[in-house]
DNA sequence: CTTGCGGTGTTATAACATATCATTTAGACG
DNA sequence: CGTCTAAATGATATGTTATAACACCGCAAG
């Protein structure tokens, strides 16, 4: 276990210590659990690690494969409900775009992910919807419909693929 | 053929006349399809015609029902295509929050829509995503991305159900 | 110790979507 | 008027995503 991937890979669209920050993230989400009484099991953590090793949007049946390759869990249900618990708590989120799942980049911090999502490598920014929120929020009141939740994301291609033209 | 539904029913979440609504909305796609030679055949007018009548997001296995229902293509492909057709045109627009389709309110207009959906009713509301779009597109040229398409969707719930509470 | 609850295992199936190839139809063009 | 072509539809099969339902297990509170 603990793979130790290459130590340099693109999350986001950005270059960074790709080891560490899957260390760190996972630590940090370790500590917040404690913190929060949430109970964070084999199946959560790993279904987390995945997510972070990966860095870009995936299926929850590809989640699914690999926990199965390490016997943790076998079925489906298995995979969606570690991937729920995380998103519950706010250690992933959904891409509704792809039905696929990505781990929260800034995860702690209280906030409305937006996703820049690549067509072609298929990988996943994360960057903040809150001013997107709040022009919708009010033109909602208008109606008297009332906001709970807000899904931002964009489809297009990122620097790398519009580089590599034909890809 | 042609049921003639209720004269007032919400749209958006509005009380308009609905039955003039759907003739309107119809008659609109056709002198469209003619003036940009597009081909408005009997199971794409049907499919439109069954997303207006409800003004609520209808998935495609629904909207096949009701056109098997008339000997309109007996299959899964056959919804898809007469979908298809239609968001590729803009007569009606995918709601991915809910893996639906929804006829678009101002088909014609070049917009970014943006929708705001009932969880309690289903209903779906259509409304304008520009600054948000404007917003991300910004955000995201930083890193290189290019944003192509814009997707914004509010879950929450409408003055009706926020009314009839434990709905 | 027992009871209750949250998590997990397991089976089955529901819901959503598309690949592929055959056939039909509408219009373009000689 | 034929006939060619491209678009649309028909039909079969299958792929992909998601959940319902119920059994079981372990742990912590009483």
């Amino acid at each position: 276990m603990e793979p130790q991937r290459h130590p340099t890979e693109p999350v986001g669209f950005a270059r960074h210590d790709h080891s560490h920050c899957v260390e760190d993230a996972l630590a940090a989400a370790e500590a917040r659990c404690l913190y929060e009484g949430l109970r964070f099991t084999p199946v959560r953590r790993r279904a987390l690690e995945i997510l972070l090793e990966r860095h870009r949007a995936m299926g929850a049946y590809e989640v699914l494969e690999r926990l199965q390759a390490e016997g943790l869990g076998a079925q489906p249900p298995a995979a969606y409900r570690a991937l729920d618990f995380l998103v519950a708590n706010g250690f992933a989120h959904r891409v509704e775009r792809l039905n696929a799942f990505v781990a929260c980049n800034h995860p702690g911090e209280d906030h409305i992910p937006a996703f820049l999502i690549c067509r072609s490598c298929n990988r996943v920014a994360e960057t903040v919807a809150l001013p997107a929120r709040a022009q919708l929020v009010s033109a909602a009141a208008a109606s008297g419909f009332e906001v709970e939740r807000v899904l931002v994301e964009a489809e297009g291609r990122c620097a790398a693929c519009r580089q590599s033209d034909s890809e």
